[in-house]
DNA sequence: TTTAGCACTCGAAGGTGTTAACTGCTAAAC
DNA sequence: GTTTAGCAGTTAACACCTTCGAGTGCTAAA
């Protein structure tokens, strides 16, 4: 559709843009991007571009800025692949090879890193509690009137909570809720935990409801809580020009300090790894004018969890592609050979 | 040392400003205040109270603003009581009276109201490891190479942490561990999980390195582990009129992020309940131009960490200070009356 | 001791002119 | 037919004024 002059002239105005945040004049790009054409010619392209709905222009008098669609266009048709420098080659490697307790540590180390080298703000969720299944349930008493619930859900999470009880209960009690929760769960998932498996319990069992109430009750709090919500670089977007107005800056921070928006922009369903939203594609209106790049961290093939990066429009898109995709592999590398994250292979109950 | 006049005077303007963020001039206390004296001798005691340091002008031609030593002057002599609302109350009492299974749990319903009803940010810390002791280990076996460690304190905090091991460990194993590990260090401060202790596990037990180093590695990153530390209602600042300067937001959201700051701030030793640094009187250079007011929150006479307030200068001390003593009361009503929060008493070993 | 009155200071706001960076268009050159 | 030099037109940004109002400090009278 756009023959071979035109891409080449609107990726050099939104290559500039993205460094500059300023309008691109016909003159600029003539002179740093090699094009063997007078600035005459490219105004008379970048006229067309524009009609085309490629470009944007601010007022009469001004350089030309990419429309939605002309980032779009660049996004599937023109991005290049920006080779990591090999000293953010060697960052995201020691940050990655630290050694790592848990999956939420390592998501969090993951989205510290990712912000730390394209400079955006990342945010992360942990795997959807309803695509995970229950491995094994401990419950251990502490005190009389303290339990201890620990989920351990094929993803390799392990998720505990405390819960507090009004009456005393005692060892056997607890050996019994073990049993019946793990004989009745095992292999299914999270969402399982709920209110026919309380009415169960109660037939089954012969404690009261002071008891199950709320073991059911915290649990399904732990398992839907967004508490494995993460968020890094918050106070980057200060260092970009679109923010030098603390109007865009407030409206900015309080966007992302709604978890609800968060975690809905996160939730990209089970598409490809790589997602990208540009402006009005989000379906948010609140951040028409960002950009989202997320993509899916599975082990296997199982999810666990989303990382993503909310941007200017003018983000720096082969960069934030590269270093993901670069991530990406290396958390696949890691977890393959090291198998620091296989799954507890047939856990032994105590006899 | 200053007159009653000369009070009431300092008292209208630092009220004034307070509301306004604006500088005070003569003429606007001398209508809204009732003071009954032209702003011509109001002029004149606001020009001797200059000289006395309570006050500042910033030019010639502008009003007064309140010193850090007028500030001072204020909070120590002139500060009224500040009635809580009944809505405000009614808030509260809804928020802190929400049914909590732990300790941390309640900091953050703690933080969060607080910051809802004041306005600021609110930053929190748990207790200090160092005051803490140990009230019991347990270890528990999560599949073959994973354990579980959890430790009680008695300040009835639960923290829990995952060890990962390169090798299997077993069942009898792990109850050796948990037998050393409380005969040892039951009612010893957190601290004495240390060097010394994991020499004293090596010469008397017949485990390899490969399980010990892990796991008091892990319990000591476990107990000195920033992470009870809560912040609230960072945008909050954007609502201030001193922050219209991006310049300085940008500081402010740079300042709070750096957790060594905070936490440094909220380690107010075995002061006083209620603590408020103003201006230069806090030890950090970057501080200056903030107020902290600080409370411990207490059970019994046991430490379970400490709440501020960080905001500017001109803050709502009377409010701010009405808050947190009302806060505290309820906070030691809730715990004393329902003992929600008593520890353990004489946990039970599984036998 | 208090206060009215007045000269003085200063920042904020708004208006004006200039400049520089663009564009679009036209007509000539290739 | 395509490209380009050249030029008029547009606009934001900026520096520079002026004006205005809200203050103060001081003096002299009450």
């Amino acid at each position: 559709m756009l023959n071979e002059r035109k891409k080449r002239i609107l990726q050099a105005i939104i290559d500039e843009y993205i460094n500059s945040a300023e309008p691109v004049s016909s003159g600029s790009i003539a002179k740093k991007y090699g094009l063997n054409f007078s600035s005459a010619t490219i105004r008379n392209e970048m006229a067309e571009l524009e009609t085309a709905g490629y470009l944007d222009k601010p007022h009469t008098s001004s350089g030309r800025v990419p429309s939605d669609k002309g980032y779009r266009f660049y996004v599937n048709e023109l991005l290049k692949d920006d080779n990591l420098s090999l000293e953010e080659i060697k960052y995201i490697q020691s940050k990655l090879e630290m050694k790592v307790n848990n999956i939420e540590e390592l998501t969090k180390i993951t989205t510290n890193t990712l912000s730390e080298i394209t400079h955006y703000t990342t945010v992360a969720v942990g795997p959807n509690p309803n695509v995970q299944t229950i491995e094994e349930i401990k419950f251990i008493l502490l005190g009389t009137r303290m339990l201890m619930a620990v989920i351990l859900t094929d993803s390799g999470l392990v998720k505990e909570t405390i819960i507090k009880f009004d009456d005393d209960i005692n060892q056997e009690q607890v050996d019994t809720l073990s049993y019946m929760f793990n004989n009745k769960l095992k292999g299914k998932p999270l969402e399982a935990i709920d209110q026919p498996f309380e009415e169960y319990l109660f037939r089954e069992m012969k404690y009261s409801v002071k008891v199950i109430r709320p073991i059911i009750e915290q649990m399904k709090k732990l398992i839907n809580d967004e508490k494995d919500f993460y968020l890094e670089g918050t106070n980057k977007v200060f260092d970009l020009p679109e923010f030098k107005s603390l109007e865009l800056a407030k409206k900015f921070i309080n966007l992302i300090d709604e978890k609800d928006i968060m975690l809905d922009l996160l939730d990209t369903g089970f598409a490809q790894d790589i997602n990208i939203y540009i402006g009005d594609e989000n379906d948010n209106d609140q951040l028409k004018d960002f950009s989202i790049v997320t993509f899916k961290h599975r082990i296997g093939n199982k999810d666990v969890g989303t990382i993503g990066i909310i941007g200017p429009k003018r983000m720096n898109y082969s960069k934030v592609i590269s270093v993901m995709k670069y991530i990406n592999r290396k958390l696949n590398d890691n977890q393959t050979n090291e198998e620091n994250f296989e799954q507890p292979e047939e856990p032994k109950e105590e006899s």
